[in-house]
DNA sequence: ATCCGAGCAGACGAAGCGTATCGTAAATAA
DNA sequence: TTATTTACGATACGCTTCGTCTGCTCGGAT
């Protein structure tokens, strides 16, 4: 019998995740306050209290509504351009509200281990996993060099674009994604 | 009349660093409060106050006192191997307490953009010039092309640290260190 | 001796924390 | 229908820290 007593509303919820999307696409997490939320959302903070545990997850839960609706189709003949548009891609979202949502939650990983790891295997290793394939079929196809460390190389190609995202030392935009893909991927190119 | 009334207590100011130390060596800038400072220094808060406008400058001013120390006159006839050792010498740093400094500062900046205009100026920058200096000597030397981008080259060779150093997912070691240096060189290698 | 800024101690209101209570709403089970 | 069960909303609670303010003493320069 799980399905006894009143159902968990989903009106409640969807206006949740809303109001600490639209207050942190403006603002930051450490300032972000439930208290803030559930005026925002129009609930009882009890609300958000009893479905999660700190104002981390909850960001996290807001920020996974809005990036699972992202999906890549597109398919490309060489592993390299293929890359290419893989970062082009993050960057593209890193320069908007999502990065700044995912510098707030790494910021905020920082204190709370628990973040960090939900952060890596939701949507960190995914990522790797993707560009792992890719970089393997231009290994396959010989576009790049057989004795390389697939993590290493995926480092060097996403490390500069946190990087970047984090510091803010240098722009975020598609030309530097397009040179430094192309760069990175000479460290490995036959 | 610059010298007039009680000078600044050199004591008061020389404890209240060491204690944002030894406070934020084994936990976070988040959950550090100023009246823990202050009570682990025997300090008033006011004093805290007084010279700090907030804790994460408080956090960078302690952290300078430990980062100036550090001096490096070691040279090498390849600048290849200076920049491997460059990369060494601070992934060594931030497998240590220095390096959850840097992760507490950089977290907090990313709520704070003068904490992170203050982290770069004084630590990032000058390490990207000391990096720029020797990427520019094995260019001359013909040990790099001479095509490159001093900024994307150095994104490429400390972007990877940083992004470990944050995301830690994977270990930032001495064998990262090298293997990822010469890696990283590979892209600009003659 | 006087001046004046620094340090110390304590109090302050404001704010948010996370929890508890209580009444009501909305489902299922008897 | 009625009882049961769980969620929601509203409010109150004690607690902590924030950053400021007040009033005092301390220690140098004038």
């Amino acid at each position: 019998m799980p399905n006894r007593g009143r159902p968990r509303s989903k009106e409640s919820t969807r206006k949740i995740l809303r109001a600490t999307r639209r207050l942190l696409a403006d603002g930051n997490l450490r300032d972000l306050a439930i208290e803030q939320v559930a005026r925002e959302a129009g609930v009882a903070k009890t609300t958000i209290y009893r479905w999660w545990p700190n104002k981390s997850i909850l960001v996290l839960e807001a920020f996974s509504e809005d990036i699972e609706r992202v999906k890549d189709f597109e398919t490309f003949q060489s592993a390299a351009e293929e890359i290419e548009h893989q970062v082009l891609r993050l960057v593209k979202r890193f320069a908007g509200v999502p990065g700044h949502i995912v510098k707030q939650i790494l910021a905020s990983g920082q204190a709370d281990p628990d973040v960090l790891r939900v952060y890596r295997e939701r949507f960190l290793e995914q990522r790797r996993r993707q560009a792992a394939e890719v970089l393997q079929r231009g290994i396959d196809q010989g576009e790049f060099r057989g004795d390389i460390d697939l993590d290493q190389a995926i480092d060097l190609i996403w490390g500069p674009v946190y990087f970047r995202l984090l510091l803010e030392h240098q722009p975020l935009d598609a030309q530097f994604a397009s040179t430094h893909a192309r760069f990175a991927l000479g460290a490995i190119r036959i």
